[in-house]
DNA sequence: GTACATCCTCTAGCAGCTAGAGGTTCAAGT
DNA sequence: ACTTGAACCTCTAGCTGCTAGAGGATGTAC
């Protein structure tokens, strides 16, 4: 039996992100001792560190929620599961285009300064007219 | 004079973003009619257009708030501008390395599920179980 | 028996917006 | 001059995914 602390050091997740999944209905309500503290089984242990992987990964913590009732239901078919990680990858491709294309802009950018006065700096020109990139960056690329 | 819609459509914000950045001080109050309505000048157009832009780019509203106190300081080196740039480039920069992980890792995930059941779904186990990963993804790759 | 690390709940805050309620103003058409 | 209706106003609350702190209780080791 794990108390919260222990939990959390071993999955590398703070305690207090612990408890907020428990809030949230993500990881189970767990044992308690008398005094009320948390104890965790391995059972948490395993739900826990699928859950931060998954983050690691950079899925909602819907999607999490998803693949979570799909672990749990052993018999269905597994194209769901498939579809969110996919969907996961196109987002992922999706986002990795748009860095690039903003990589080059601040690189172009930053290149150009020459390290004068702010009246003559690129960076704040090129900002200020947009007319200037070479690129669409219409999103934010985060 | 533009109205704040007009403002919205030639920038591309939302007339509750624009209303935002007033009220957190990155725009400045304008003027108003005698009812009230808010009425905008060219320099707050040129202002919100800057700022829209630098977000684009990635940058916060604190770096763009530096950015625009630069702006307006024209005979101070350009030093500081060219900083906060770098420091976007570098930013993101490490973001696509940790994407690129993340991509590669999701792909192999997408590519070895063959469809059968949860229980064999490949995507699922990998989640399960982070020593099969091949790549160290220990940041949310956002 | 006492020290003190860890636990508890609860509330509020972060970025950067976005949405809605409930009401007012402006400009165009008649 | 009057009416319509789109666009404006303020205010509050919500989103994601946590994180921090107050103020107090518990558990464990010595």
């Amino acid at each position: 039996m794990l108390t919260i602390g222990g939990l959390g050091k071993k999955t590398g997740t703070k305690v207090q992100t612990i408890r907020y999944y428990e809030q949230i209905g993500l990881m189970p309500e767990p044992d308690r001792t008398e005094g009320g503290q948390r104890r965790y089984s391995l059972a948490a242990l395993d739900r826990l560190s699928f859950i931060r992987h998954a983050r690691q990964l950079g899925f909602s913590l819907d999607a999490i929620r998803e693949l979570l009732d799909l672990g749990d239901h052993p018999d269905r078919p597994c194209e769901e599961a498939d579809q969110i990680a996919r969907r996961q990858l196109k987002q992922v491709e999706q986002r990795l285009q748009r860095l690039e294309a903003l990589r080059q802009e601040l690189k172009r950018m930053v290149h150009e300064c020459s390290g004068g006065r702010t009246a003559d700096c690129r960076v704040l020109e090129v900002l200020r007219d947009h007319s200037e990139c070479l690129t669409d960056h219409n999103e934010i690329g985060a």
